[in-house]
DNA sequence: TAAACATATGAACGGTTATTCATATGTTTA
DNA sequence: TAAACATATGAATAACCGTTCATATGTTTA
C-alpha cells in the first residue's frame, strides 16, 4: 500500500481523506474566530456570576456592583464586554440601565458547561 | 414604601428578593471557577480547529500538526490543555498517540456557540 | 442651570496565556 | 543497544485581559 497525503507518522491510513473531510467540515477563518471570541466571554467567573444574577431578574449596574461585591466600574466594564457579544441587553430607566439576558442560548451554553464539569 | 436592602440607585424594588434569589441559584465558588476554566478552553481558535478535525476522525498528533499547519510542539500543548478539561481523550499506538472527543458535550456546546454567532 | 446620581470609558498595572525553541521521554527497529 | 521516530514538556517571550483609578457622559431634581 503506497503511502499517500501527509508526510508523517508512519501511518497507512488514506490522509488524503482526512484532509478532505476536515476542509469541509472546518469553519471559514472569522466564523472560527468569532465563536472562540464567544467562548472568551464565558471564561471569566466574574462574567459568568453577572450571567447568573441576571438568570433571576432584569437588574441595574448598581444593584449587580452590590450583589456581587465589585467596584460599579468593573461591572460595567464586564457588561460592555456581554453586550458586544450580544448575551445581554441594555435599556435605560431613568438614571439606571437595566441589564437582562438577550437569549435563551446563554442558558444551554452553561447548562451544556454544568453538565460535563459534573461527571 | 420604605427601601429595603441594597443601598444605591433609588428603586424601590425590594431588593432583598434578588439577593435571596442569587444566593439560592448561585454556584458554589469552586464550581462557577471549573466553569470558566472550562469555556476558557473554547476560547482559542487553535484549539476550537483541533476539535473540528476530531469532530471528523480519531488523529495522530502529527497528523494535526500537518493539517493545521503548526509546530507539533504547539499542538502538543494545546492537546494536553483539551484533556486536562476531559475534552479530548487519548489512546498510545506504538510510537503514535492518537486523540478522540472525550464525549458529546463538545459538540452541544460549540453547536450552541455557532447558532448564537449565526443570528 | 447647578448639583447629585448612575453609568461609561480611557489609561495603566499586574497577571495570564499561546507560541517557539530546546530538550526530555517513550517506543520501535536495525 | 543505538539510532530514528513520535510525543511531551520546561523556560522564555510577546500579546492579551481584568481590575482599578480618574474622569467623562447622560439623566434627574432642586
Amino acid at each position: 500500500m503506497e503511502k499517500q497525503g501527509l508526510d508523517c507518522c508512519d501511518q497507512f491510513y488514506v490522509h488524503e481523506d482526512l484532509v478532505e473531510k476536515v476542509n469541509r467540515g472546518m469553519l471559514e477563518e472569522e466564523e472560527l474566530y468569532d465563536l472562540a471570541e464567544l467562548f472568551k466571554v464565558f471564561g471569566d467567573s466574574t462574567r459568568i456570576r453577572i450571567l447568573f444574577v441576571l438568570f433571576e431578574a432584569e437588574v441595574c449596574v448598581c444593584d449587580l456592583a452590590e450583589v456581587l461585591h465589585m467596584t460599579q466600574s468593573a461591572v460595567s466594564h464586564q457588561l460592555r464586554i456581554l453586550k458586544q457579544a450580544k448575551l445581554v441587553s441594555a435599556r435605560r430607566e431613568g438614571k439606571s440601565v437595566f441589564y437582562s439576558l438577550a437569549d435563551d442560548h446563554v442558558r444551554t451554553i452553561i447548562a451544556q458547561g454544568r453538565e460535563h464539569i459534573e461527571e
